[in-house]
RNA sequence: GCCGGUGUGGCGAAAUGGCAGACGCACAGGACUUAAAAUCCUGGGACCAUAAAAAGUCGUGUGGGUUCGAGUCCCACCACCGGCACCA
């Protein structure tokens, strides 16, 4: 630490302001009915106290931070950042009126207290109060104006109570597709087969589907009524294959998992059945997708959003597996049954009649039963997948199953990996394509994937990458059923035409000599595409689509022929018209100790089947038991399975042991904090109303900052628990974040990403130490737009710190200071703060009327801060300040109510100083001074800016070459005269005609000469 | 590959289509000081010119375009950053 002498006393004024605010509770929110103490200075601002009502308390204004996760290595640069720019709104809104809720807590459970639990044995819960104590005097440090009262951790039992309660909802409540949102699942209506006694066959595809297969199909009508309900949940079991991390012992999201690996930690992922809690988010991906239009977020992270819901318009089209004849036990004569409906899904039913083979996934269960026993007598080895697996499987049956291993073997990496080659088998069996009826191979392949669309697709080659690699591999037929565009055509031939399309058009037997060469390259792209060098995959013209009488399509651009294609399958009952999403459903359940349990358990029927029922609300909290041991059990088991006691239940049901991921309390804390004490309810109407409603603008938090990190894991799964809540009537508004901004990332001095490993990380108690606060608050802010990525410089700290050091010179006189600081290095420290009072204010500062110069520097300053407050531009605002500060370092006189103004907009941005400066001003002047924190921010008043004579730019022929000045209201003549008469403009229109002359009024001119 | 964003002095950056580089950092010179630090003052895009200046020319990733006038608007391209990626 450099022993440079301080620019001002900040070690003692800044723990001084942060003590009295403590003990004001000076930025207490309050909410509706709430009492409010008189002499609270919100209650002074306002002239309010006592129970106050909604309707009575000023407007309100929520504006809120993403709440850190509690790390054992405390705060670094990057979280004061956020913070500080919603400080500073927090702080001026204040100013403007506003009722502002500000609150902070902390996303504590996690994985790290968990993993060091593991080592030492520590109870997560120790090192996790810890890591919150510190970071809660880390933030304090900095002089944020937050509603400590309403502080919220997700581990507090009181807090996760609630967020067991709201899994409840979603387990009990189910999406109705025709009222298009969730309804208590009683109002789910069972099957008519279900309703009746008489037993039906209940449907195995729709079973397996919906992960109910945890039932036997022997059940009874009650167990079987149960599985139909409990595969509709909003919060279901499911066995399907999940992310499972060997390493962290436990499944993740596939928003978790990036290239195969742990986004925490980096560690290899498989896939693996499992038996998982999903939340059926997928129900929702329309809205999600909808509302995105109703709220203010940037741009790119909409797009994110999108990308990552998904949505794809298409059909979904059903193909007929080819049908067998079966030789009857009765009967010696023999019977064609019809094969299973296959559907697929494509963005392009445009391209059917193109649809030369059909690829299903290997997880695709349809496989079973449409799988040939023989191979027809014409399948080449390459179709039986012989050099994959080393050797030729005997029948189709038995290469599916060796393919299916295969393709189990593959890791995620290898699966997601480009560059591989496409691998796939023929299963013996064909389909017929609806339209023109062409007869198609069947092939199972594991570039469909399973959890897309149907899991099958029609395979296009002609016009798709994808299909036109598969195909050139194994040889099948390409048929090309969209004409590209000229353009595209005779790029590919190439000029002078290639020798790949000479030869062809020889091969073929046609002619040169009567075509010009894109009459040829057409007809021979309609005659056989598959010669060109690459598939075409834009939009064109339809051509050999024209199959049957009642459908003629040919000579129709991709988007008419889209329509008429599928109209003509909806009217024939063949396929309709869908949206697919890529959303998934979202894997709920961790392995973990540290996270919310689960309120369910697990019984047996009398038949011993298992089924999943849940707690009833009145058993909240269900608190995990103590542990002595936090590792999963040797087989496998979470560790909550440790617990036998906690475990087991007298009735002999059995407790679920998973946890909830560290996503489900980071869903609702923004709606705890409205109402943070509620003991009734996770939020009490009144306060949702107020907090979060419309007031006819903007609905939900008014202003949500934190990183990019979150935008497609918290802030989806946020928006989709929030619409169920709304939807249920829960909460007052279908959005839970009105206007969202991401701050940039602060990278380390090297302009690397800050990280412990490259040693370039800036710990904020050091710079708060040997510069303070509100230095730290400034350089955050300072440094450049809040959304931007920008590294941190030491040396741009310590320029702010120089501007904090000018402002307070600027008010203070310089032999008191001299004295201050010559007492205190003869003083014991703990008596230091007392000689805050040897220091006086600036003679120079006298309560007299300001000059117009002085007030006019005054508002200029006022209308830029103001301003960019309103635009969230710090940087420029701050820029404002030092431009006042410069100018009144040269007054003479600084009058007390220019002197007021400067400080009441300097105080979002540095409070400590700010208010020590306030509280000095009026006691020097006899005068007791209000609170700082709601003073009425001040107005500019434009008339004060008004200049009589103004400075234009003279340019000739769009080149400046000298200003004039002129009276503000001059007339275009005027003007005109004024600019001719310059010197400098003079030597450049000497002897030259002005044909044209632009006057901007109040901007420019411009002289044209020829 | 697709989507989004960003390119301006030595550095962080600023500019409703109208004097590019406000403000700050770093740097240089000066004042104060025995000296240094701190503070205060002054300077500053590049080129050309000069004893010093003035004047001049060029200049916002590259190339075009629109306009009296472009960092700003349009088209094409390049580089970097972020996201997604066999999603049919």
């Amino acid at each position: 630490m450099s022993s440079s002498r301080r620019q001002y006393p900040f070690h003692l004024i800044e723990p001084k302001w942060q003590q009295t605010w403590e003990q004001q509770q000076a930025f207490r929110a309050f909410n509706p009915n709430e009492e409010i103490p008189a002499n609270h200075p919100f209650a002074v601002r306002h002239k309010l106290s006592g129970k106050v009502s909604a309707t009575q308390l000023p407007e309100k204004f929520y504006i809120l931070d993403m709440f850190p996760y509690p790390s054992g290595a405390g705060l670094h640069v990057g979280h004061p950042e956020g913070y500080t720019a919603t400080d500073i709104l927090a702080r001026y809104r204040r100013a403007c009126g506003f009722n502002v809720l500000h609150p902070m807590g902390w996303d504590s459970f996690g994985l790290p207290a968990e993993q060091y639990a593991v080592k030492t044995g520590q109870h997560p819960r120790v090192t996790t109060e810890a890591n919150i104590a510190n970071f809660t005097r880390q933030i304090k440090s900095l002089g944020f104006s937050y509603d400590w009262s309403r502080e919220l951790a997700t581990t507090d039992v009181e807090y996760f109570k609630w967020t067991q309660w709201i899994f409840l909802k979603l387990y009990n409540s189910w999406f109705n597709p025709e009222t298009n949102r969730a309804e208590p699942i009683e109002t789910l209506k069972f099957p008519a087969e279900l309703e009746s006694t008489s037993v039906g066959r209940a449907s195995s595809r729709a079973d397996a589907w919906d992960g109910s297969s945890v039932a036997s199909p022997h059940q009874d009508l009650e167990s079987r009524r149960r599985a139909y309900r409990d595969s509709k949940r909003l919060a279901y079991v499911s066995e399907a294959p999940v992310n499972w991390c060997p390493e962290l012992g436990t499944v993740l999201a596939n928003e978790e998992v990036i290239d195969g690996k742990s986004e925490v930690g980096g560690f290899p992922v498989i896939r693996k059945p499992m038996r998982q809690w999903m939340l059926r988010i997928t129900a929702y991906a329309e809205k999600l997708l909808a509302d995105l239009d109703t709220i203010d977020w940037s741009d790119s992270l909409k797009e994110m959003q999108r990308n990552w819901i998904g949505g794809s318009e298409g059909a979904e089209v059903e193909f007929r597996a080819g049908g067998k004849y079966v030789r009857r036990s009765d009967n010696a004569e023999s019977e064609f049954q019809i094969g299973p409906k296959i559907p697929v899904f494509t963005t392009r039913p445009d391209t059917l009649c193109g649809a030369t083979y059909l690829v299903m996934s290997p997880e695709n269960k349809l496989l079973d039963e449409i799988v040939e026993d023989k191979w027809p007598f014409w399948a080449y080895a390459e179709l039986k997948g012989t050099s994959l697996f080393g050797k030729e499987p005997a029948t189709p049956k038995e290469a599916l199953e060796l393919y299916r291993k295969y393709a189990a073997s593959k890791s995620d990496l290898e699966r997601t990996d480009l560059n591989r080659e496409k691998t796939g088998v023929y299963i013996g069996e064909s389909a017929v394509e609806p339209i023109r009826e062409n007869i198609i191979p069947i092939f199972v392949a594991d570039y469909v994937l399973a959890n897309y669309g149907t899991g099958a697709i029609m395979a296009v080659p002609a016009h798709d990458e994808r299909d036109w690699e598969f195909a050139k591999k194994y040889r099948l037929s390409i048929r090309a059923v969209v004409m590209p565009p000229d353009e595209w055509l005779m790029n590919a031939v190439g000029s002078p035409p290639a020798e790949w399309f000479t030869n062809a058009f020889k091969l073929l037997n046609l002619s040169m000599d009567s075509m010009d060469l894109l009459t040829a390259a057409r007809k021979l792209y309609e005659r056989d595409c598959g010669l060109f060098p690459y598939p075409f995959v834009g939009t064109g013209t339809a051509i050999n689509s024209s199959g049957t009488d009642d459908l003629q399509v040919n000579g129709l651009s991709t988007a008419e022929a889209k329509a008429k294609i599928t109209a003509w399958l909806e009217e024939k009952k063949l396929g309709k018209r869908t949206i697919n999403y890529k959303l998934r459903d979202w894997l709920f359940s961790r392995q973990r100790y540290w996270g919310e349990p689960f309120p369910i358990v697990w019984k047996k029927d009398a038949a011993g089947n298992l089924h999943h029922e849940a707690l009833p609300e009145s058993s909240l909290p269900l608190l995990p038991p103590s542990l002595e041991d936090y590792k999963p059990t040797a087989d496998g088991q979470p560790p909550l399975a440790r617990a036998k006691d906690w475990l087991n239940l007298p009735d002999g049901s059995v407790r679920e042991t998973n946890t909830m991921p560290q996503w489900a309390g980071s869903c609702w804390y923004y709606l705890r904090y409205t109402d943070a004490k509620n003991v009734q309810s996770f939020v009490g109407k009144d306060a949702d109303n107020y907090w979060m409603a419309s007031n006819g603008k903007a609905a939900g938090v008014d202003l949500y900052v934190g990183g990019t990190e979150h935008a497609v894991l918290h802030l989806l799964y946020a928006r989709f628990w929030h619409k169920v809540l709304f939807d249920l009537g829960h909460v007052s508004t279908p959005e839970p974040f009105y206007k969202l901004v991401n701050q940039g990332l602060i990278l380390g001095e090297d302009m690397q990403k800050m990280s412990k490993a490259r040693g370039n990380v800036v710990n904020p108690d050091a710079v708060v130490e040997e510069y303070g606060a509100d230095a730290l608050r400034l350089y955050e802010m300072f440094m450049g737009p809040l959304q931007d990525t920008k590294p941190w410089n030491t040396k741009g700290v310590e320029g702010v710190y120089r501007f904090l050091g000018r402002a307070w010179r600027l008010f203070v006189d310089e032999k008191a200071e001299t004295a201050f600081e010559q007492a205190e290095t003869t003083t014991e420290p703990s008596k230091h703060a007392e000689l805050l009072d040897l220091i006086l204010l600036d003679g120079g500062i006298t309560d007299t009327d300001a000059t117009p110069a002085q007030l006019k520097t005054l508002h200029a300053c006022i209308k830029k801060v103001t301003e960019d407050l309103d635009g969230m531009r710090f940087n420029t605002a701050i820029s404002a300040m030092m431009v006042f500060i410069n100018e009144a370092m040269t007054w003479q006189t600084k009058p007390l109510s220019v002197m007021k103004t400067f400080l009441q907009l300097l105080a979002p941005f540095a409070p400590h100083i700010a208010e020590e400066l306030w509280a000095r001003l009026h006691s020097t002047f006899g005068q007791t001074a209000p609170s700082l924190a709601y003073a009425v921010w001040p107005k500019f008043d434009a008339a004060l800016l008004v200049e009589s004579e103004i400075e234009l730019p003279v340019q000739v022929n769009g080149k400046f070459r000298d200003t004039i000045k002129v009276a503000v209201d001059a007339d275009n003549t005027a003007i005109e005269a004024a600019a001719k008469a310059s010197e400098k403009v003079q030597t450049f229109i000497a002897g030259k005609a002005i044909k044209k002359v632009i006057i901007v009024p109040k901007r420019m001119v411009n002289l044209i000469v020829g």
